[in-house]
DNA sequence: TCCTCTCCTTGCTT
DNA sequence: AAAGCAAGGAGAG
C-alpha cells in the first residue's frame, strides 16, 4: 500500500531515522527501509517538498497510523518554547527537521535495554537479531516484526547472548518475563505523573532513570521526559553554568526548558556533538517546580 | 538517602 | 597488539 502525506513544518528524514531513537531503519539508495509494527516500509528520501511518501508491505496499519508515527500533524517548532536562546545558535535551525517518532512502547523498552553502554550500530544489531530469531516474519519481506513479551519470555539467556546482547541478555529476558506475567498498562503511563511513570518503568530489570526516560519520550509520547546521558549531562551543565551537578539537580534544571524539553533533548544531543559549546541559559525557574519537587520528596519521606 | 566505584559484553577504533 | 571507548544498570561500600 502506498501513502502520501502533507507534512506540517520541516522534515529531515536522515536526521529523524539515524539519530538514535529508532533502530530498525537502514539507508538504501535513495530511500530508507524499516520495520514498523508488522509492516516493512520504504520511504523515498527525495519526496516532493513538504510531502512524505510511504510504501508499506505486510500488515499496513493505515494512513492515520503512519501520520501518527512520523508525527506529521505538528510542526516540531511548537515544542521549543523554552529554548528561545538556543534557536539563534548556528546549526540549530536545520535540526528542526528532526521529528520524534511515536514508537511502540514495548519495542522501545526492549531496544533501550539493549542500549546500555552500546552504540547505535550495536543496538541495531541486537534488536534486529532478536526480531529475526523470535519475531513473526512479515509477509512479502525478509524481515520480522519485533516479538511481544510473551514470545521473548520463552527465550533462553544463552540464545540472547548468542545474538550479542552480552550482560544485557538476562536483563531483557527478565523484563520480558515480568511483563508477560504482569503487563504494564501503557495507556496509564501515558498520562500518569512523570515521576510515577518513571518509577514504574525503573522497577523493571535493566531499566534505570535514563532508559525509563527514553521509553517515556520515544515510546509513550511523553515529551516532558528528559533523558540524561553523558552528552546531555555535559550539555545541560554547560547551559546551567555548573561544573558539577547531581542527576536530580539536572532534572530540576531541565524543567526550565518547558514541556517540550524531551524534544529539545534530542536536538541538543546533535548540537553538542556536531557543534560547539552551548550558551549559558538564565535560570528562569519561577519559584516553582524545583521547590515544589523538593517539598513533595520531603513530605513523602 | 546519596554519591562513587567496579564489573558486565561486544566490536570497532587508536 | 593492548587499551580505549560507546545514548547504562546493578550491587557494594
Amino acid at each position: 500500500m502506498r501513502h502520501s502525506f502533507d507534512v506540517r513544518g520541516p522534515l529531515d528524514l536522515d536526521l529523524t531515522l539515524s539519530c538514535g531513537q529508532a533502530f530498525r531503519w537502514t539507508q538504501e539508495e535513495g530511500a530508507w527501509r524499516g520495520v514498523v509494527g508488522r509492516a516493512e516500509v520504504l520511504v523515498p528520501r527525495d519526496g516532493a517538498d513538504g510531502r512524505l511518501v510511504i510504501q508499506a508491505t505486510g500488515d499496513d496499519p493505515g494512513a492515520r497510523a503512519w501520520s501518527n508515527y512520523f508525527r506529521l500533524e505538528e510542526d516540531p517548532v511548537i515544542h521549543l518554547e523554552g529554548a528561545s536562546e538556543l534557536r539563534a545558535l548556528p546549526g540549530f535551525e536545520p535540526l528542526l527537521g528532526l521529528r520524534l517518532l511515536r514508537q511502540d512502547a514495548w519495542e522501545t523498552l526492549a531496544s533501550f535495554i539493549c542500549s546500555a553502554a552500546a552504540n547505535i550500530l550495536k543496538i541495531s544489531r541486537c534488536v534486529e537479531g532478536v526480531a529475526s530469531r523470535f519475531g513473526e516474519t512479515i509477509p512479502g519481506s525478509a524481515r520480522s516484526a519485533f516479538p511481544p513479551p510473551a514470545a521473548l519470555a520463552r527465550a533462553r539467556e544463552s540464545e540472547l547472548r548468542a545474538l550479542g546482547l552480552g550482560f544485557r541478555a538476562p536483563l531483557l529476558l527478565a523484563t520480558a518475563r515480568r511483563l508477560d506475567e504482569e503487563p504494564l498498562v501503557w495507556s496509564e503511563l501515558r498520562r500518569a505523573p512523570i515521576a510515577e511513570a518513571r518509577a514504574a518503568l525503573q522497577s523493571l530489570p535493566g531499566v534505570g532513570a535514563k532508559i525509563a526516560d527514553c521509553v517515556l519520550l520515544f515510546g509513550l509520547d511523553r515529551l516532558d521526559a528528559y533523558p540524561v546521558d553523558r552528552w546531555i549531562r555535559r550539555a545541560t551543565m554547560e547551559m546551567a553554568g555548573r561544573r558539577k551537578a547531581s542527576d536530580r539537580e539536572l532534572d530540576e534544571w531541565a524543567l526550565r526548558l518547558g514541556p517540550g524539553r524531551g524534544y529539545l533533548q534530542q536536538l541538543l544531543f546533535h548540537l553538542r556533538r556536531t557543534g560547539g559549546p552551548l550558551p549559558r541559559l538564565a535560570a528562569r525557574t519561577p519559584a516553582s517546580s524545583a521547590a515544589r519537587t523538593r517539598t513533595k520528596m520531603r513530605s513523602r519521606a
